[in-house]
DNA sequence: GTTGCGATAGTCT
DNA sequence: GACTATCGCAACG
């Protein structure tokens, strides 16, 4: 099974491209797992939308780090959220998953997530697919290319078509469309 | 089905 | 001290 995580020459391209090809691939994390139906890039230059516009901080040293390692922070006060770099190193960029379907430990997922009212809501927001698959800030810097958390080649990915849109909840370069969805998927964030 | 709003804490100015 | 790459619940219809 090792053998279809993604190696790191995967991330290390612009993260538009990574953000778009992420899609269909699994994020596995323990015994939990998903396909990534939504994600979006956030990039170097004048994106001031992204974490790293500020330069390199405490925060942001990882997105400016390796590709292929896990970016994960603390949005409004609350939840976590997973990223991806992208790039090589020294370059920022990134990509959020916003959704994921859920594949494999349902059951774990839903202990995870008491209270919710159908599996739709199990991983469809960044912040749900954290808390589904245990992913904290204790995983942040992590390279994703080996260990507990990866990312993977499904056996079988299906065709699929891609939805572009602005990215969601930002303010700043609130109308690029860096936000790429798999069309018609249920487990896609509203 | 929809809209509106409060929670909550880390990060940077 | 302001701001935030969100979520869940309550009040509608």
């Amino acid at each position: 099974m090792s053998s279809r995580i993604l190696p790191r020459s995967f991330y290390a391209r612009d993260a538009v491209t990574v953000a778009r090809e992420l899609l269909g691939k699994i994020v596995a994390h323990g015994e939990t797992a998903g396909m990534i139906v939504e994600t979006e890039a956030y990039l170097g230059g004048d994106d001031l939308a992204a974490h790293s516009a500020a330069g390199i901080t405490p925060r942001t040293r990882v997105i400016f780090g390796p590709p292929g390692h896990a970016y994960v922070y603390l949005s409004y006060g609350m939840h976590d959220c997973l990223n991806i770099t992208a790039e090589r190193e020294g370059e920022p960029g990134c990509v959020l998953i916003r959704a994921l379907e859920p594949l494999e430990g349902l059951d774990i997922m839903r202990a995870r997530r008491p209270g919710i009212r159908t599996d739709r809501d199990l991983t469809s927001g960044p912040g749900r697919l954290t808390k589904a698959l245990a992913i904290t800030r204790a995983d942040n810097g992590v390279d994703v290319t080996h260990g507990d958390l990866t990312v993977r080649r499904p056996e079988h990915q299906q065709h699929f078509e891609i939805d572009v849109t602005p990215r969601i909840g930002i303010t700043k370069c609130a109308d690029w469309p860096l936000r790429f969805v798999i069309r018609g998927n249920k487990y896609v964030s509203r």
